[in-house]
DNA sequence: TTGAACGTGCTGTAGACAGCATGTC
DNA sequence: CTACAGCACGTTCAA
């Protein structure tokens, strides 16, 4: 174990706001990285980037430094607070509320606010204090009110080592670069796990870096080779049960879903023996609780396994499942999470066992998992205060064997820009600057495109600048005259759209060609770009969607859509499949199909049906908008709020009333409550013989039915 | 006749950010 | 466009 640092706070020359905040929490010592960010001038206005693995403490950092900065300006300092996830930002809400409840006992009175994309209005001003947010978020922000980045002191760039993942990197490294050209005295804090080039990264910030590997609890790894995959299985059991007798919890990771789930229910026979009376009680209030958040094959065999004190985890259940298998799991009665690499990054869920399950998978063109994926889910290991050593198990074939000694024993890869290489991502953000007003000059671009994180490009930046504006331009967004830029009417809805310009060009062309009515617009939704299907199949009915489209029965207009989005992107008849299934998919939900027949239907997981109706909401509207700029008429009203609530038109209404979800809308319209006044104008009583509604809910919507109507 | 044990070939393979309460022929 | 694990199905052989 390392050594604590003894009394570091009295020996640190730490302000004395900050060590009275620390006493309060209870802080006795800082761990060897925090305190070589305060050596380093964390107090000092000094910019900093800290590379240490999770659980170092950064998030105190973040604390004092925002705490300082606000009592020294005597609460007037605004501060945003960058993360990648929106779970993510609901933690670090709570923990900094404990920063401003801190001033306001002091007599200032800065406020704490949180803004992602499920809180419906766009951060208008940056108030005192400090305001939590996504990168994509801010930068969504920033296009209808571009002086907002004149408003930012302090930018805490969490997980910064984001700006090089493939899908999201970009929209991390250009906000960053955008709000360091247009407001030079913004000071930075940039956290980050630990990766190969954190001088190159620091450098680019002009930060001080604080490197380091510390961990509070030390990490030990186990290549465990195994003659046959099928091996596996036993290996895992055992080192579950050794787990199990130590008091300890396990993390195990794999690469698929289905796996997740059949592990989850072959482990909880092995686990179950182990608990303890009470514990089972427990477990079986927690999976009832499981069986009440879904529906389906999936959420029965959650609910099974987590009765036996087992868990499985990923992208497919819904978040309230997710979050609930997390916090059980954090309260140690869940003893084992299956788990997918969602609980590789994000919130913060350590055990002592983690157990990589699948090494060397092949996914695309990647082996899974990567290095840096790797060292974040052996990173869960340890448990702060609980486990005196955390445990990484690799099961491994012996043709990986080599491999995962390699990944054990080497540094982290390093971070690489990857805007120049993300094309729509790239064309979303030059359009923004320009239509936004940062940019006027091709050369006011330049000096944008010169604030980015440049290590390891092999194109040059200026070819990739121009040959996007260029695009921009042919395709109607922008138009240049001598240098001087302008985005267009349409290039402006574009922009304030958040959609990437791809995915624009190719709605406008379907609006333009096939038209707006409603089976045209939900093709055109899950062809674009913008809509990211998730696994579903087709295979319940007789012929394939694509045969069903291709032979032209549902529709010309789809079957001309598809046309487009083929000569557009060139998706392959896999591809065109997959997406058309959701279009039939959501054109059920927005008809008020029960939740539980699309389920079935599609073979879907509840998750990633919410997912792709919010994402088709989010298309919808832009859409509309994308209509109204370019003077076509929009012939699907209301759709994007249909897409939300997953109802009928006729039914749309009844949803604004307070305890009424579709499910509820939709037995309520049936019933022949067709408006909100209808609903006022009914009794208690009445209300009741309606299928799920108990004398409570009728009262609760009476009074909120009533409430709307003013009677 | 049943069913365990093994062999063969086909199929599937993770994740999750963004718009805003509006128009219009 | 890669290669692995899982699974369904088929075959063999023992009881």
């Amino acid at each position: 174990m390392y050594a604590p640092v003894r009394r570091g706070c009295s020996k640190l020359k730490l302000p004395e706001h900050v060590r009275e905040y620390l006493d309060r929490k209870g802080i006795w010592e800082l761990f060897p990285p925090q305190r070589e960010a305060v050596e380093k001038g964390l107090f000092d206005d000094e910019n900093l980037l800290i590379a240490a693995p999770t659980a170092s403490g950064k998030t105190l950092l973040a604390e004092m430094r925002a705490l300082h900065e606000l009592i020294e300006s005597h609460g007037e300092t605004r501060v945003v607070y960058v993360v990648p996830f929106r779970a993510l930002a609901r933690e670090k809400y709570e923990e900094l509320t404990n920063v401003i409840e801190f001033c306001r006992e002091k007599g200032l009175e800065p406020t704490i606010e949180i803004s992602t994309g499920d809180v419906r209005r766009p951060i208008r001003e940056l108030r005192p204090g400090i305001t939590v947010t996504t990168a994509e978020k801010l930068d969504a922000s920033l296009r209808s009110r571009p002086s907002l980045v004149e408003e930012v002191d302090l930018l805490v760039l969490d997980e910064v080592h984001i700006v090089g993942d493939r899908n999201r990197g970009a929209t991390y490294e250009a906000l960053i670069a955008l709000v360091r050209t247009f407001r030079e005295k913004v000071s930075l804090l940039a956290l980050s796990a630990t990766v190969g080039n954190a001088e190159e990264l620091a450098d680019w910030l002009d930060a001080t870096p604080v490197i380091s590997d510390w961990r509070p609890v030390k990490l030990e790894h186990r290549i465990v080779e195994v003659p046959s995959a099928s091996e596996k299985d036993a290996k895992v059991r055992k080192l579950i049960r050794k787990c199990l007798r130590e008091g300890g919890q396990a993390l195990v990771f794999l690469y698929s879903r289905r796996r997740a789930m059949t592990e989850a229910k072959n482990l909880s026979r092995t686990v179950s023996g182990l608990l303890s009376e009470d514990e089972k009680k427990e477990l079986r209030t927690l999976a009832e609780r499981v069986s009440e958040l879904g529906e389906g094959e999936e959420t029965e065999i959650l609910a099974y396994a987590v009765m036996r004190g087992v868990a499985f985890h990923h992208a497919g259940l819904t978040a309230e499942q997710r979050a609930l298998v997390e916090d059980a799991f954090r309260e140690g009665l869940l003893k084992v999470v299956v788990s997918t690499p969602t609980l590789a990054a994000g919130v913060n869920l350590p055990a002592r066992y983690v157990i990589i399950k699948d090494f060397g998978m092949r996914l695309g063109n990647e082996i899974k998992p990567t290095k840096n994926e790797f060292k974040q889910m052996a990173g869960r290991a340890g448990r702060p205060g609980y486990d005196d050593m955390g445990l990484v198990f690799v099961l491994t074939t012996s043709n990986w064997k080599e491999l995962a000694e390699e990944y054990v024993h080497s540094e982290a890869d390093p971070v690489q820009s990857r805007i120049w290489v993300s094309g729509p991502q790239l064309r979303r953000f030059l359009l923004g600057l320009v239509a936004a007003g940062f940019c006027r000059q091709i050369a006011d671009v330049m000096r944008v495109a010169l604030n980015t994180f440049m290590s390891s490009v092999n194109i040059r930046p200026e070819d990739a600048v121009l040959s996007s504006l260029k695009m921009l331009v042919d395709w109607g967004f922008l138009e240049e005259l001598e240098g001087e830029l302008t985005a267009t009417k349409v290039g402006h809805a574009v922009s304030q759209s958040y959609l990437t310009p791809d995915s624009a060009k190719f709605l406008l062309r379907c609006m333009e060609e096939v038209g707006t009515e409603e089976n045209v617009v939900l093709p055109s939704i899950t062809l674009c770009p913008d809509f990211q299907p998730a696994p579903i199949s087709s295979k319940s009915r007789e012929l394939s969607t694509l045969d069903a489209f291709m032979g032209g029965s549902p529709s010309i207009e789809a079957d001309e859509v598809l046309e487009l989005a083929v000569e557009e992107f060139g998706y392959d008849d896999w591809e065109l499949e997959r997406r058309l299934a959701w279009a039939e998919a959501l054109s059920d939900w927005v008809s008020g199909s029960p939740d539980r027949s699309i389920l079935r239907k599609y073979d879907l997981y509840p998750g990633d049906l919410y997912r792709a109706k919010d994402d088709a909401a989010w298309i919808a509207w832009g859409m509309s908008r994308l209509a109204r700029a370019a003077g076509i008429t929009w012939r699907s009203p209301l759709l994007s709020r249909r897409l939300e609530y997953g109802v009928p038109k006729e039914a749309l209404e009844l949803t604004e009333v307070e305890g009424v979800g579709r499910t509820l809308a939709m037995r309520l319209y049936r019933a022949g409550y067709h408006s909100v006044r209808d609903l006022a104008e009914a009794t208690v009583p009445e209300l009741t013989r309606v299928r799920g509604i108990g004398e409570q809910l009728a009262r609760k919507i009476l009074e909120s039915a009533r409430r709307l109507t003013g009677t």
